[in-house]
DNA sequence: AAAGAGACTGACTGATCAGTCAATTATAGA
DNA sequence: TCTATAATTGACTGATCAGTCAGTCTCTTT
């Protein structure tokens, strides 16, 4: 039956993602994880050949999902500013909206479980980001930087007004952070 | 003999830095770390009470360092954006020196173990930082954004810039990179 | 209704874990 | 030298770990 067997292998990601927020990779048991999920030891192990397939299976599926929410409505929007800023905010508003992934992604990325074939399989998801530096660039739109040190600076710029907007619970002045890092990132990338 | 407690202390912490950024912290036992570092599993308890005493004490121990470092020879500088660019190089070059201490913290900072007690014991350590940035808004040097927002994107933008170095072995663009990234991160806070 | 296929189960295993403690060794003062 | 104090040791413990597997249950097909 389809549709049982995709539900308990969601079951034990979705699990598996919120445990492993809250006590770290080592610290959640498989035991742990299939009792929450509401399946037996026997049958994780039948989705997951092993707990670190788990955890790299969740890497890809979260990542993913964040491409795609990332790519939103960029291409309906006319200049490069516009489309950069709503990438900005496509970002911050995922990390807001799914808390548990972002802390997720920072958690494996800082961890010695990613390795340097995860990261560049990973990287190729995000085509598209290096595409748009380069456009920038060829248009001098954006300073002639490397594309590396440009995405980065963005990427955990990015990051740190999520935590930001995590850490502390005004959710009032959410849009002002998001605003104010954008006008920072942006002035300190644009060619003006 | 004093001396050669400071030594089996210093032994452990210095061998459980290593292991926890080769293997994470659950992933490094506290046998491993004893044997390695040369005492019996019974000293390493005699130093510290529990497994996660040595990870708080590590951490510390460590972001202490880095503070001391960041602040070297920032006085010395006469214009603000001179200390500025001076913040960030040590910074970065602090990452760079000392490899393990910044992913042991990076590991920390993103992992279920740091509280938020934890977090803003360490933050104290910081007050120089909020310190400069007031003076920099009141002086028309830097916009006026919320102080947490421009240290954090000052400080993830650093890390970026380290873990890009880092990652690539071109130790020949480095310091094309620092200076690079700061003219990006300069830029965006300024007030011109 | 019978039977074959595959999803599912949970008791079980050997390994490993953080932490203990009684015994041993090293040090310092008299 | 002798003795008291403190540092160090490593075998040991009960708990927990990732992963196994022989068997049960639930569908689908005929």
């Amino acid at each position: 039956m389809k549709k049982q067997v995709k539900d308990k292998r969601t079951a034990i990601m979705e699990t598996a993602l919120k445990l492993f927020t809250e006590r770290g990779f080592q610290g959640t048991s498989t035991a742990q994880i299939s009792k929450e999920a509401g399946v037996a030891t026997g049958t994780f192990f039948n989705y997951f050949p092993t707990k670190e397939d788990l955890i790299n299976s969740l890497y890809f599926e979260v990542k993913g999902r964040l491409s795609s929410s990332m790519e939103k409505e960029i291409e309906s929007k006319s200049t490069f500013q516009e489309r950069v800023r709503r990438l900005w905010s496509n970002f911050i508003n995922w990390g807001i909206d799914n808390q548990e992934e972002f802390l997720f992604v920072g958690q494996f990325c800082s961890s010695p479980y990613i390795t340097k074939y995860t990261r560049e399989e990973v990287m190729k998801e995000y085509i598209f980001l290096h595409n748009l530096v380069n456009e920038g660039i060829k248009t001098g739109e954006i300073k002639d930087f490397s594309p590396e040190l440009t995405i980065a600076m963005f990427y955990q710029s990015s990051r740190a007004v999520v935590n930001l907007i995590l850490n502390s619970n005004l959710s009032k002045d959410k849009n002002e952070l998001i605003e104010n890092g954008f006008q920072i990132i942006w002035r300190g990338l644009s060619e003006n």
